[in-house]
DNA sequence: ATAAATTAAACAAACGTTTGATTAATTCAA
DNA sequence: TTGAATTAATCAAACGTTTGTTTAATTTAT
């Protein structure tokens, strides 16, 4: 009936304080089973406060996604202009710019996952697809402009290139542990973790996508 | 009188009903969210036969991955034995094995998924560790033989090349409609969609795993 | 003084699980 | 072969908790 949830007056070191707890949360219990009052504990704040700030645990959640979602947008647009970067140099900037992501943002990639697979939430769905059918558009521009330059094969699947990339980043990320396991990188901190796998994904990637798109270096 | 059937048979088929009901509902809604009554009513069973055969939700679910992880174990033991194909063969048996299992246990493989981003029930993570690992130890002894016949080459990143595969197969399976939605492929039945990304996958795979493995046919 | 922020308490609804009664199937001595 | 005894399967109802959300009172800040 009545919205009694203020719009521009909160405290907005709260209200992030709060989103980024439930993150955590989301990503370490799935949405369902992190309940509000984990989340409130958590940030110790009070339980009704995340109703008051957000109006639900959902509208929280989807809350979520329009912040991180709406960070990621702009940076693909910017290196299709660049007038410096050959096309592959794009592509190795691209495959860098999103490992970078995907593992200084673990947390939301892995609530992006589960909700990729269950597609319960609709503004969610709307939000992921149209960030996906955007993204493929815009590789598919880059890799128009390295075949007008002859140095990228014809017939390339986007999607599928894409999702080689999306695929390999997000399952190292979920199975990083056994990664660093079967290596024998038993005492190894978190942060060295960190940059050994971006710089393993990123040679990886780097040679797999030469391949893909037929690119001699 | 006339009752041929033992009790045995149709306890198991019965289990067997409510089990396939639930994956599809943990699949679809995630395990949190399915509900014991929403699992019953699918089913057409009483709400208490869960806890009757399983003993708990939780328990139904660790029943669902024994059941479907013990299929998986074998098979890559036999192809590893085998004397007639190449090692190169037998990586591609092994991409086409696995895309197939995928796409024919589709519900199951994104409860998989969902489980091994939140890693909440011991005996699952545990199920999962130990068949990761086992997998990755057979692939090795697989990439050694073809080192050997120096047909792959040296210094390959045995969990990475995996992850690869399950990253782009898994991925490729909570995105297939927008695959098909950025191609065009609108009129496709769920059959036809399934059988052109299984030869996509396949033929894209096998050209990432010869730049990935150095192999030269 | 006023509006925003915060709180403890309460709310109905939904949760997984258990109960005790009832029906169906199986066993086995007479 | 019969029929009471035993076991298994099924069911509606209820269990105690926990869920997300709301309320109404109170504190804080401007």
């Amino acid at each position: 009936m009545f919205n009694f949830a203020p719009q521009f007056i909160m405290e907005k070191d709260k209200k992030k304080h709060i989103l980024e707890t439930a993150e955590e949360l989301f990503a370490q219990k799935g949405f369902e089973a992190a309940t509000v009052r984990d989340i409130a504990d958590a940030a110790n704040v009070n339980l009704a406060m995340i109703s008051y700030y957000f109006g639900s645990k959902e509208k929280l959640m989807e809350d979520l996604f329009h912040q991180r979602m709406d960070s990621m947008k702009l940076k693909m647009e910017l290196l299709l202009k660049n007038e410096v970067l050959t096309p592959f140099q794009k592509v190795e900037n691209l495959i860098e710019e999103y490992i970078k992501k995907v593992i200084n943002r673990q947390s939301f990639y892995k609530i992006l996952l589960c909700e990729q697979v269950m597609k319960k939430n609709p503004v969610i769905v709307k939000l992921v697809r149209e960030l996906k059918m955007n993204y493929a558009a815009l590789f598919s521009e880059l890799i128009k402009e390295g075949q007008k330059k002859k140095v990228f094969k014809k017939n390339i699947d986007i999607v599928m290139a894409l999702t080689t990339m999306t695929g390999t980043v997000t399952q190292m990320m979920v199975n990083k542990d056994y990664y660093a396991e079967f290596n024998g990188h038993t005492g190894l901190s978190e942060d060295d973790l960190k940059k050994l796998l971006s710089e393993k994904l990123n040679a990886h990637l780097k040679t797999v996508f030469k391949s893909i798109l037929g690119y001699e270096s």
